[in-house]
DNA sequence: TGTACATCAGTGAACGCGCGTTCACTGATGTAC
DNA sequence: TGTACATCAGTGAACGCGCGTTCACTGATGTAC
């Protein structure tokens, strides 16, 4: 009690040695876990002795930071989303017009991918193989993500005339497109760049007929947009 | 040796008591392992002890059967693919053209996907989650699925000015839409029905808007199709 | 057909091992006065 | 400033437990003759 007063009167220093080893090796623990995944492990499947010994300390000293593997998982996705978030505003100044602008985007993703390399697998595998929590956690990251990714459309003004949801219906295909793109560069072995050159290609050309499509939109009625498919020009 | 030959003379039925309950009891460890997967275990981290327990054998018996569960997911891959397959041939007996055609074949697929849930729920997340080995595997029937949506779209000439490339792009972008929706319907409570139809009616309407880019896609020459983007009409 | 033998799916005991978690501890850092 | 005490991140021993894997076995099924 007498400490919270004083900790009160005295702000606690944020350079405080003891606050900053601790937050070392909290960082050191889930630096471990992507060291780990980065080799080739499940994270659902990594033991608290196992991410110690990789941090270097006793598997006990693992309580002072998480409960579980499970809350560390939640910590590293927030980390993921910032990350995420970085790559947005990379990316955002890239506002060159049409497809220019999307190989630019993409070439500026693919950087970022293998900068972040280990946050990437962790994030695109847990995606769907993580717990519950894990899941929803990551699930929140990439909607928010996508929402941000619609407004940046929306100021560019390259769909004058699409709602909001469309808008957003768009984003989130193309970040869908990006999250399984991931685990594909992620996959490709780095002595075949012809391959990599290849899957950007194709990536790119998707994302150009989706925004393609887009542009071909009409809000109201949606009932008859392709009725004439069979009998294209 | 002479077993053998004897097995070469009088072919060996497939009825035979003791084949039968061999594949019984193997049938059984695999579906074991889908029921972990179902009750929230991620695949990855099961055990074999787990496994046989819920299949109810003795752990050694595993032995019979799987030298790991690798190998045991290998085999549930296989079979994947070959619902994957069967679903395809469902929805290819859809041929209304336009967006009732994909709505149809939407249906068909949420239908499958939840008569199979949990095939697809194991499929899913380990196509990115699991071990290298079973990641390639699921790539491959995904690869070879596109393939053949690839041949149906070709027969059925909606896109005739197409290269059987872009054909392949084009399935490639919705069958990872599929996939990703895949895990998100499995997670839909079974009480809340309207959150279900609002993604079924936005997962229609983004491969409506891939088929409309589709239907203005222009083989050659790519570079300039989006350049009037931002003055659309 | 009947008998004697071979096969082999599934059993059950046993093993050594690494796991998660508890607990009392240590000693450097921080605080009060 | 110096001293006495509090805090608490990290330690290390110990525990009970379930794991994967080995091994010799059993007994129903299949085969040879």
């Amino acid at each position: 009690m007498r400490t919270r007063l004083s900790a009160a009167t005295k702000p606690v220093d944020e350079t405080q040695a003891r606050v900053r080893r601790k937050e070392q090796t909290r960082q050191n623990l889930m630096q471990a876990a992507l060291t780990l995944v980065g080799n080739g492990s499940s994270f659902t499947a990594l033991g608290i002795r196992e991410i110690t010994r990789e941090a270097g300390v006793v598997p006990t000293a693992f309580y002072r930071h998480f409960k579980t593997t499970d809350e560390l998982g939640l910590a590293l996705v927030e980390d993921g989303g910032i990350t995420l978030r970085r790559l947005l505003r990379e990316a955002r100044q890239a506002s060159l017009p049409g497809e220019d602008m999307i190989r630019h985007s993409v070439s500026v993703f693919v950087t970022y991918l293998k900068q972040h390399h280990l946050e990437w697998r962790f994030i695109s595998s847990e995606r769907s193989g993580g717990s519950q929590s894990l899941r929803n956690a990551i699930r929140n990251e990439i909607a928010h993500f996508t929402n941000e990714m619609a407004s940046d459309l929306r100021l560019l003004n390259i769909f004058p005339g699409l709602s909001t949801h469309t808008l957003t219906l768009i984003c989130s295909l193309v970040v869908t497109l990006m999250m399984n793109s991931a685990t594909d560069f992620l996959d490709v072995r780095p002595d075949q760049p012809q391959i990599e050159k290849e899957m950007l290609d194709n990536f790119v050309k998707q994302i150009v007929m989706v925004f393609l499509g887009a542009a071909h939109w009409e809000e109201e009625p949606t009932q008859s947009l392709l009725s004439g498919l069979s009998k294209p020009k």
